[in-house]
DNA sequence: TGCCATACTTACGTCGCCGTAGGTTACGGA
DNA sequence: TCCGTAACCTACGGCGACGTAAGTATGGCA
């Protein structure tokens, strides 16, 4: 039996919730808290429930998957019933399909504009640091693209989301490539092996935590530009960054 | 309503499949043929049964997952009933831990065995080449593995389970940086990179199939022996391979 | 003060799928 | 030829999840 307990407390995580909570005569908003009555209902604008939706989604879906979250779930979290999921994205696909289309935004955002100008190793650090902020700011996101979504499977091209962030890289790599006299059909190779290392190394930092974030980088690039023979033992970042 | 149209073509992938098709007085067992009177029923060894359980599963657990997959559709290709897939596995889950048992077992044995002796750039070499062989001779293993497992997920430590792979390399990883003096705390950081960059570009090769698997092979050692800047235009494989 | 749009609810219908109880067919040895 | 056992079936119970139809509160605005 599902107790309409509105407010689970985290309604103000997506930034923009101005709190529309009135007259707040419930009891005390305690979790837990066997119906004293019946609390008082929480009643958002369309933006903000809107908001609130695609906060919780983007929790559940990263810890369970598509298939593992259900719609009731993620109305139970945001304190609302069914069909208010339904009335805002018109099902769970479509929930998931906002939700990734924001992250592969930010995500593509955040890695296009540190691909732009300077020494290629600079761009190379650039893109790592890059792809190591977006997985700490943005946790939940970062598992969401590294599983595979129903939508790429039957796509089918890639089987990964993050494979679509190689392509990116393809072209810096294949002006390069082309300078220097390498076969630049090899590009998008290289762009795979590139993006997969950092990749899966920022998969690993996720539960790890150990090396700061900018050591991290170092290293990465470290491996990435002077290779396992020419390995420098305390590699340094050229960049100034503030983070 | 599902008919029981017996036999799908598959029975013999696994390889020792003596085909026990006795008087097959059937209608030639063509397929999406409608019930000419009724099929033939085919009667397996429990071994051969598992077996045929074992490899349908494997291919429907790699392109539709684990979820995605029902055990009512595990045994309709395989042409029985349910019941017979709960007798031999217990459930969906046993199903699925043998399968992903098997294929943990097969990858982790070509790794390691290709992980002894020589040179490390010849190691990374043959670990390279393992990898790819891997991929090539089972794929649909390869997806199972890269995807997450609802036990991995329980577990919790790693997110896929191709980073245990990152384990083994660890080790050998961790003694040549003794050797050289560099710290050997780093080296589980430089496994999960160097296995990521071959198990993306592995995933990548799996959707293009373009370059032969000795060239990508060669050019990933290249990327990881020599790094960006000191890559060699047309790399060769220093070890001598039959396939 | 009364109205109406907006935010939200309860209550179903239905479907797919897991897992099991109990019965049926065929193979192979005595 | 008979019989036991291994292989397999039909049929159901039940649950959880998606999606919808129809009704209810609430707050701003004429």
């Amino acid at each position: 039996m599902i107790v309409p307990v509105a407010i689970d407390g985290r309604a103000g995580t997506a930034g923009s919730t101005s709190a529309t909570a009135r007259k707040s005569k419930a009891s005390q908003g305690a979790p837990g808290a066997p119906p004293a009555r019946r609390t008082r209902r929480v009643r958002m604008t369309g933006k903000e429930r809107r908001e609130q939706l695609l906060d919780i989604g983007r929790t559940l879906f990263a810890e369970r998957g598509f298939e593992g979250t259900s719609v009731e779930e993620i109305a139970h979290k945001a304190g609302v019933s069914k069909p208010v999921v339904y009335e805002h994205f018109g099902g769970k696909e479509g929930l998931y399909a906002v939700v990734v289309d924001r992250e592969m935004r930010m995500l593509l955002d955040l890695v296009t504009s540190a691909l732009t100008g300077g020494h290629p190793r600079e761009l190379l650090e650039q893109a790592a640091f890059a792809l190591l902020d977006y997985i700490e700011q943005s946790t939940d996101g970062f598992r969401i693209l590294v599983r595979d979504s129903p939508v790429a499977q039957s796509t089918g091209t890639f089987a990964s989301l993050i494979s679509d962030i190689a392509t990116q890289v393809e072209d810096i790599l294949g002006l390069e490539f082309k300078q220097r006299g390498f076969e630049p059909k090899l590009a998008p190779m290289y762009a795979q092996a590139l993006v997969g290392m950092v990749a899966l190394t920022g998969q690993w930092w996720l539960d790890v935590r150990k090396p700061k974030k900018a050591d991290v980088a170092a290293h990465l690039v470290n491996l990435a530009w002077n290779g396992l023979s020419g390995l420098e033992p305390k590699p340094r970042l050229i960049g100034h960054r503030k983070a």
